[in-house]
DNA sequence: CGCACGCCTTGAGTTAGGTCAAGCACCTGA
DNA sequence: TCAGGTGCTTGACCTAACTCAAGGCGTGCG
């Protein structure tokens, strides 16, 4: 591995949640254990119930994580781009196993950190140990309003929280454009629904003058309305 | 407070996973930390928002834990009995609000911890840690599968897998009968269904003579027949 | 250049489940 | 014993979203 990509896993952990509040000496032992690993598009990089011995960090390009049903049809639990880490919950399974699939959808490039030495790290760690709480308590806040969203609510209402949470958090409320995470069938599965229904969705909230679809660029017209409609 | 309530907290507290790992001083602080408080049926703990100071385990009776709607109606996230503790994700809050109401369904008793004398308690055991998180982490794979039952699965295969979730885990193949542990409102809400399509899946299912339903007694008749179900 | 292949969109028909309203069974208190 | 309440069931209707099928459109490759 050369100086820069060295230079450049570091940077990457280092603003990683769990990283943060570990001191130096900690930290090189993690980057110490910490591989690199390409992906092509379309390639595996671990599938649901695989003995785990690493979580990861994206370093370039998207995956996503999912899972398969019953009819080959496959539910995404997240997309995750660069910087985000994601199957840190192995670290604490007994025995530990990947809970879903993930799969590059461009290439990627990922960071892997050992298990054995995450934990040895978490032991020396208080501090480490209460960022890892506290973002997975994050996590269960998340999934606890994914689950809101999904039960209570309709297509239309969760496609317009998906599109407000696309904004960047200024608050303006001047027409925004925002891009889409993944190809719009992977925004609909991420939704819940078939392509179908988010096509027909997006095409009403033109008509309602919401806003302005032109490939995978949504031009949020009003997003003050939108942040409306995302309330009771 | 009596020396048999006491004694009583004692062993719920004990048998509690984030106890499991503390040497006796560090029980001890905890166990004095701990406040009994009796709720009426229908009474509130507390409301999603609140500020929170205490999270809790269910010492004697059954309460929901939900969220409202847009239109009143509501989500129940889970329904705790005798033994169970819940709302521990405040303890890692910053700020630390319940992200839920819990209300009793019947007359019930609950044991309040101290957020901070927990935080303080974790910050002394590693092992305590690590048990929280392995906590933490099995709750969040347990929300994963939610989500992907509400979304891969129709009611049908919802309400199937619920009833296989109450069969006691003995896998035997002979005819069992299960209590619903709520009344049968509350489980529809569970499923994330109205009663009326909770009735009428059960009907089904008994006419496809799965299961004889008399009042919140349900008989399953094949439990081998139903996990095959539960199956892709 | 033009052909083929993905991806997206559009249309038409179908269905699971929600809504509304009525009726039934059980309990409780006067 | 009966009146009223509560919870459950049943029926009739309706709507959101799925499925299947066809057509458009851009992109890469021969």
């Amino acid at each position: 591995m050369t100086a820069t990509k060295k230079l450049d896993l570091d940077a990457l952990l280092s603003s990683q949640y769990f990283v943060v509040g570990l001191d130096e000496a900690l930290r090189d032992r993690l980057l110490a254990s910490a591989t690199q690993q390409p992906l092509a598009a379309d390639e595996h990089l671990f599938m649901q119930g695989d003995s785990a011995s690493r979580f990861y960090i994206v370093h370039k390009g998207q995956l996503k994580l999912y899972r398969n049903s019953a009819k080959g049809s496959e539910r995404i639990m997240g997309l995750v781009s660069a910087g985000d880490s994601f199957a840190e919950g192995i670290v604490f399974m007994q025995p530990p196993r990947y809970p879903v699939n993930a799969r590059a959808l461009v290439a990627s490039s990922v960071v892997g950190v050992q298990r054995e030495a995450f934990l040895a790290i978490l032991s020396e760690s208080f501090p480490a140990c209460l960022s890892v709480m506290a973002q997975m308590a994050k996590r269960i806040q998340n999934l606890m309003n994914e689950i809101e969203a999904l039960t209570l609510q309709n297509g239309r209402y969760r496609l317009i929280r998906f599109l407000y949470s696309l904004l960047p958090n200024d608050h303006s409320q001047a027409p925004t454009t925002v891009h889409l995470p993944a190809r719009k069938r992977e925004v609909a599965a991420r939704l819940s629904m078939q392509p179908e229904t988010l096509s027909r969705l997006l095409k009403l909230l033109c008509q309602d003058g919401l806003i302005n679809v032109q490939g995978d660029r949504i031009n949020i017209l009003d997003p003050d309305a939108l942040r409306k409609l995302t309330l009771p």
